[in-house]
DNA sequence: TTGACAATTTGAAATGATTATTGTTTATTA
DNA sequence: TAATAAACAATAATCATTTCAAATTGTCAA
């Protein structure tokens, strides 16, 4: 989880400009434990930047992404969510609301088949839990 | 892991009507261990129903899913696959080729912590697993 | 076996997320 | 403060998927 400032310091050793939109974007993920879409960045930056284009927003996402700071995340049909925690951890996906909380890495423990590792070289894992959360359980 | 005469079945119980599309989604599914996309299964049922169109084909697919009878798997960016085998089972995508690969259930036993329990209600689960194939590996 | 009808198919157009292009503006550094 | 390379905003394009409105067809009762 990079404050902004340590993105910044990213940013500058790779020789990539800071600019008022990213450092926003920076601010924006933060700390943020709420798996936002691009368009939720969008639409909250553009609160202090109105002039700032979705393509600006998907740009540095994009960056973040490549350098490893952000996990983009694939856990909903209808978009792509953006987790600023880059340490190995999982997620619960409301089918009510698509609300989406963290789950730790703890709970977790997968091993792979001998067939699969004489196929494939693992790298990473994700565990996608799907299920209702309480305030949709409610109005049902 | 359905045959086709299985879906004809279910499909008659619903009162969905079998046309010849619909069985020859069926064929293909009937054993498929691919993971296809929507795009495979069209361009697979294009060589015997030539004016076949994309809307059947995810019409199709749709009801499969909401019957239960297919999954739909979310682990590539770009594209959904539909896994006739609903039996709990993860997957391993390669990196390079997008190629998917089953994996059992049992190498995976994931223990929700009692947090997330009293926030969500869970129905199922399902392991990502990042990788690079053996073909790709030695292509790099 | 046929006819009626509702369900299905088709093709075209729409959608929504994301990416590419282009000319303008800006952060950086000398 | 000027030079310049990078980033910006606007717009158009792309791609997977959905929607929609005829035209067609599977099914079942007569």
């Amino acid at each position: 989880m990079n404050t902004s400032e340590n993105l910044i310091e990213k940013f500058r050793n790779r020789n990539y400009k800071i600019t008022p939109q990213r450092l926003g974007i920076f601010k924006i993920l933060e700390d943020n434990l709420d798996h936002p879409s691009a368009e939720d960045i969008f639409a909250t930056i553009k609160k202090t930047y109105p002039t700032i284009s979705f393509t600006t927003v998907y740009k540095t996402l994009d960056i973040l992404e490549k350098m490893g700071e952000v996990l983009k995340i694939t856990i909903d049909d209808e978009r792509k969510h953006y987790d600023p925690n880059t340490s190995t951890h999982h997620h619960i996906i409301c089918l009510g609301c698509n609300k989406i909380s963290d789950v730790d890495a703890e709970s977790v423990n997968p091993v792979l088949p001998d067939g699969i590792l004489q196929e494939f070289t693992p790298s990473r894992y994700h565990v996608s839990f799907y299920g209702t959360c309480k305030n949709c359980l409610s109005k049902q």
